[in-house]
RNA sequence: GGCCCCGUCGCCAAGUGGUAAGGCAGAGGUCUGCAACACCUCCAUCAGCAGUUCGAAUCUGCUCGGGGCCUCCA
């Protein structure tokens, strides 16, 4: 099966198709930067990094464009009220964004523009509108004149008339008709400004993508995506934009994708339930997000909450467990040649495919790799698993599939052991008992054992237990876990 | 009000016409001094009702419940 993916232009899923074969173009609406990310910026951008991370896997060429838009009422406002030049903030949370990004262990783009750096392109689309009647000049301002474009309200599928009733024109707007929207908006003091054919002034809120996408990827490209809430009016207008100014389709696969709530409510300032990425980072380890984002489809809703959390920990350790377990049992012993070569890992390899060509479903994919880790752990589990050299095959072929695909998702690329250290101790800081005090009681009962004295070693499970800590005992010694 | 989406096991979550994946939790078993890990076994007929169909969680209609967008928004 070859790769499918919804259109929400169509509302339907189709088969995917580049304009020109072999090459994906894809274009995705970055951040506003006049503040810290929040966890839904990261499920956006987590989503198409994966979906970037696939089509590189499954053999097309792919160029990513995701955008800064570095120039916006929102970042005027804020720097205003700081006292600084929005400029300066613009800077101050693009550095937050990519750090943001990079912690979260996002592959870069192969472009990341900045609005401001498209000012010529934005002008000289707002011109061709103008020269072609879709657009008005009007006391500096331009607007698009959305009556002139008959296929507006194509992607969000909304009634032009009614639109028109919820409509207003904001004091000091000079436009013909409500629905029309800003091209370019004339220099009010305070506010950073270019020159123009129109007079100094800056760019309007959605032309800046059209600018973008048109100068990195042309006319005409293969995917545009954003969050859900960007249907409209963004992506709307930015179709009005594109086709109006160059008489040809804009994109052919428009993806969007799901929102975060938090305990069920959707997550805003209002209510209070925000969280920034680097907050849930203090609390969480970065993978352990990645991966409760990917256990559900792109297009659902999402519910992040601490429950929901410690679930994705608790499944992702399964993984690096498995992993750990396959690395000392078969990291020292050498490949044979006369073993029969092992399927297994090509098999799941194919399950797995199948699942990111269905919409790129990450849950099912990843649901296919938790059957890979029962297989591991059942072959191991194997009497004598060791000295059988073909079982030994299949575990090392599983195990470096698994490896190879998580990478696909971004997942399972740390060191087994480290990261289940590290998040055994990230997840100490939430109980009431040290690593020290932890090791002296494991000391303790030790000696106990050593004794014979097994009531005095139970009792302190028992307790132990109690406060949160699982002992483990092996040939190698006591070792513990958080329950 | 208009448009759109959703309601699958205790919880999370796939499945969009062919007879319910996976994870967490739970029960029983193997292993263990006892445990834990791991493994094995068990654990849902899909909000409700009425249709279409040889056959529906999947299509249609209605009802109930939840959510989103309607120019701040990933």
């Amino acid at each position: 099966m070859s790769l499918r993916v919804y259109n929400t232009l169509s509302g339907k899923k189709e088969n995917f198709e580049p304009l020109e074969p072999g090459k994906v173009k894809m274009y995705v609406c970055g951040v506003t930067v006049y503040d810290y990310c929040h966890i839904g910026h990261a499920r956006a951008n987590i989503v198409f990094d994966v979906i970037f991370r696939y089509l590189q896997y499954i053999g097309f060429d792919t160029t990513y464009v995701r955008n800064y838009t570095d120039v916006d009422d929102k970042i005027i406002n804020r720097a205003n009220e700081r006292g600084i030049p929005s400029q300066e903030l613009a800077e101050e949370f693009i550095r937050a964004f990519d750090e943001d990004m990079d912690a979260l262990g996002l592959v870069k783009p192969t472009h990341e523009p900045r609005a401001t750096a498209y000012i010529d392109e934005i002008i000289s689309i707002s011109q061709t509108l103008i020269d072609k009647g879709l657009a008005y000049e009007s006391n500096g301002d331009v607007y698009y004149r959305v009556d002139g474009f008959p296929d507006y309200l194509k992607l969000s599928k909304r009634n032009k008339d009614e639109m028109l009733a919820g409509a207003r024109i904001a004091p000091g707007e000079q436009k013909h008709n409500p629905m029309d929207f800003a091209l370019w908006k004339a220099v009010k003091p305070g506010e950073p400004s270019w020159d123009s054919p129109w007079g100094p002034g800056r760019p309007g809120w959605h032309i800046e993508c059209s600018a973008m996408s048109s100068s990195l990827l042309g006319d005409s490209f293969d995917i545009h995506g954003g969050g859900r809430d960007l249907i409209f009016p963004h992506h709307e207008n930015e179709i009005a934009q594109s086709e109006g100014a160059s008489g040809k389709p804009f994109v052919k696969y428009w993806v969007h994708n799901g929102f975060v709530n938090v305990n069920q409510e959707k997550m805003s300032k209002s209510l209070g339930n925000f969280f920034t990425i680097r907050d849930i980072l203090k609390v969480y380890d970065a993978e352990v997000v990645r991966f409760f984002i990917l256990t559900a489809h792109y297009r659902s809703p999402i519910d992040f909450s601490d429950l929901n959390l410690k679930e994705a920990r608790t499944g992702l350790s399964r993984f690096y467990e498995a992993l750990h377990s396959a690395e000392q049992t078969t990291g020292a012993i050498p490949a044979d040649p006369a073993v029969p070569v092992s399927t297994l890992g090509a098999e799941l390899k194919q399950q797995f495919v199948e699942a990111m060509n269905d919409d790129f479903n990450t849950a099912l994919a990843i649901a296919h790799l938790f059957e890979g880790v029962r297989n591991i752990n059942r072959l191991i589990a194997t009497k004598k698993f060791t000295k059988k050299p073909e079982l030994v095959a299949q575990v090392k072929d599983l195990h470096a599939t698994i490896i190879e695909l998580g990478s696909i998702l971004g997942i399972l690329g740390s060191q087994p052991q480290q990261w289940l250290e590290k998040v055994k101790l990230a997840g100490l800081a939430g109980l009431d008992i040290s690593r020290e005090e932890i090791e002296q009681l494991i000391e303790e009962r030790l000696v106990a054992r050593q004794n014979k004295d097994f009531e005095r070693g139970d009792q302190i499970r028992a307790e132990l237990e109690e406060r949160g800590i699982e002992l483990l005992d092996s040939r190698e010694g006591t070792s513990w876990k958080l329950k």
